[in-house]
DNA sequence: CGAGTAGTTGATTACGTTCAATCTTCGTGG
DNA sequence: CCACGAAGATTGAACGTAATCAACTACTCG
């Protein structure tokens, strides 16, 4: 449910940072899992451990602090449980799992999504490689939402005991924690003024423009990208049906404001969007 | 933008802490400003020192952790600045201020609102005494919405900078503070549920259901109350207008699911509502 | 290549908004 | 204490946006 990257917009960021490739599933090998792991109680048995360390990871901008000695870097490494790979419509988590971990996308996309008790749901997230996954759980100690995997996917395991337990001896662990809890606070709350007050139209504008912000925050174009999810996924994140984010879509081409071929999305007039 | 006692749902309430009525803001006596107050830069020239240690005060349960030794204890309440008075209408916090401090409802009730650059603003919350405020600009450093008393109210203020070496030396307050974190993504999340996929009538009973237990897990009559916000700002919470609030209340007592009274409600259905 | 899923577009309906008039409550000052 | 004015709340009528229902098209994948 966070975006780990969003606490980024109000730090510099690094050229270096930006133009970095996101790392390909692909590019991830496989290999044996971790004791903690098993301690956590939470790899599966299809766990693989990622060939790639933090400190190479494409990734790594997003996930850790600044600033730390390159024995607490270590530590950290040693914390994080070799990465698990999900296939598209996989859960990572359910609602009312017991919460261990948090888990840090390190390659494809998920959505989170609430269950209401009459059977309706609503996606409350869309979630890319940079972004942590499993806040919701830190409060009951139980998970109440879904992760599901929109596409193959692979994230990295934390353990939330011995994140507690580093935030105690390294202070920029800690404020690293508590800036990702609080990114997760400010980004549900503007979503919430999203849904209170703003029309179909204006909604869709705002998701187009934040997905290409966000994007561009990894070193994508800002301007032309793919879809990971569907109108059906999208109209529920928004609070409405997919015919309407299909007309608004249909309504901005006609516009001239964007183009778009299915999932692929080309945003052809930024300003314009933003004046919707 | 926080409500620290919805976690307490999870955990069980002990019965004296329900039967304890809130301490009204006439009880509250004025002292002289402490040096942290001053150190932490916050303390308003009408800040007044409450003359209630934590330890008797009847918010308590909801504020602090349990489990901490009398010395841990004793760290908290020095750490805990004078508490401060805000008038009706006063803002206790704006976009943009700069981050320093937690506050702590002691007395009185809040909104908390985020502004759009268009100018239409949107209620984010409701606080009222045991609500956590400030959590909005943990983040960035600067808070994110604006805290509005909506009664003659007052807070303890929380040096966040202080709290965070606390958590550091003290789990149970670190897992404390990171509960109360985690208790407002997840309620926040809850109100995205309810903007995304309710009618308006759904969301007006809500509403009234989950103030009704606020209450009630505060030891007020849970079929009872006094509204202290208006209908618009009701409606700008629930993302629809004054009127259509109106109207949903009338059809309830049509329905003879509540008895409404200007802003004093009585919930005569309980699970009528909950039906709707 | 065919079945099934995803997406687009049109016609109709319904819910909530908007505009407006009226009523109530509450705070202020004569 | 009551009168007055302002702000808040209720109710009605007309309107508009998005939902619903439905038909059709375009992809994707065995």
């Amino acid at each position: 449910m966070s975006d780990v990257a969003d606490y980024l917009e109000t730090r510099p960021l690094t050229p270096t940072a930006a133009a970095v490739p996101i790392v390909s599933i692909s590019a991830l090998t496989g290999a044996v899992m971790s004791p903690q792991a098993k301690q956590a109680g939470l790899a599966a048995p299809d766990a693989k451990r990622a060939g790639v360390p933090c400190s190479s990871c494409a990734m790594h901008s997003f996930c850790m602090p600044e600033g730390l000695t390159s024995a607490e870097a270590e530590r950290i490494e040693a914390l994080i449980c070799p990465s698990r790979t999900i296939r598209n419509g996989e859960t990572l988590f359910r609602t009312g799992d017991s919460f261990q971990s948090l888990y840090a996308v390190r390659a494809g996309s998920f959505k989170t999504i609430v269950m209401h008790r009459d059977g309706r749901e609503q996606v409350t997230g869309f979630h890319q490689a940079g972004d942590m996954l499993g806040l919701d759980g830190v409060c009951s100690g139980h998970h109440s939402c879904d992760a599901v995997a929109i596409e193959d996917s692979q994230v990295c395991i934390i353990p939330f005991h011995l994140l507690e337990a580093m935030c105690r001896d390294v202070k920029v662990v800690q404020q690293h924690v508590h800036r990702m809890m609080g990114g997760e606070i400010v980004r549900e709350a503007t979503l919430m003024m999203l849904l209170g007050t703003m029309s179909a139209e204006q909604r869709v504008a705002t998701f187009l423009l934040n997905l290409s912000g966000k994007l561009q925050k990894r070193g994508y174009s800002p301007a032309e990208f793919h879809l990971r999810m569907t109108r059906e996924e999208i109209g529920s994140y928004l609070g409405m049906k997919l015919e309407t984010v299909s007309r608004m879509l249909s309504k901005f081409q006609k516009d001239g404001l964007v183009d778009t071929h299915g999932k692929q999305i080309r945003i052809l007039d930024m300003d314009g969007l933003r004046r919707v």
